[in-house]
DNA sequence: CAGTATCCTTTATGATACTG
DNA sequence: CAGTATCATAAAGGATACTG
């Protein structure tokens, strides 16, 4: 890796507008969100799954959490809503390329995250004696 | 968060340790979190940082937020924070190297985002549209 | 089934004041 | 300077009840 002192070898090798910075900045944070991530990853797995069926996979989430969650995806270009005009109703969700391509950005820090978890466990533990003394 | 008893199968249809996924889960979670990707960012722009020179480059963060940021990064294994022992006092953070991987990791997301601003503010003024209908 | 609507608790964050 | 402590409030999220 480069020293830090070099000129910032970062994702921002040319000079930022400070207002795409904080619109990018708005998006992660919008769209690294929990339940997002989680939704992505289920329907990555599974494919195209109605609204219940998503809600179990996802695990623990409510029923709240998940219409809002999938209200924000579908209109943030996420997911594509799929009403079938049945009784009872059938509403599928799938994940747009758009969509697609974030679970894969993501992906590197879901591997990030399995790979570290033990190194993380341990640093907690250690700064918890730390504190202590 | 501990959700009561899942009875819904993992994320994975593999054969995960619940509890792995679970830790994984809140690990992203955390590091998902916004200012943390900021300071991380922030931190491999101009490597080691006094605290207030961070705040200021973070933009817009509480003093607050950074010191509970800092501190749960510090906990995680991500910064390094050294005190000097002069008066003032001179604090300086820095990454480990594990919070540089996490940068890297996530570098995709962020890049992700750069690339597809645009098309999600298409997606939703096209979502609001059609909202109105 | 796939939501809405409502209430209510918890959590996150901000503002301010104070200290070694 | 680099925090800590406290109060206040906004926002997130859960539980429950209801509906086309």
């Amino acid at each position: 890796m480069p020293s830090p002192q070099r000129k910032t070898p970062s994702v921002h090798d040319l000079p930022v507008d400070p207002r795409v910075e904080a619109l990018v900045n708005e998006v992660i944070g919008r769209v690294a969100d929990k339940w997002t991530m989680i939704l992505i990853e289920v329907l990555i797995e599974h494919g195209e799954l109605r609204f219940t069926r998503l809600g179990e996979l996802a695990g623990g989430i409510s029923q709240k959490m998940l219409t809002q969650t999938l209200r924000q995806m579908e209109r943030d270009g996420l997911v594509i809503r799929t009403i079938h005009p049945v009784i009872p109703p059938r509403v599928e969700y799938r994940l747009t390329d758009l969509g697609l391509s974030l679970g894969e950005a993501f992906c590197g820090v879901w591997l990030w995250a399995e790979k570290n978890l033990q190194a993380i466990e341990d640093a907690r533990v250690a700064f918890d004696i730390r504190a202590k003394a």
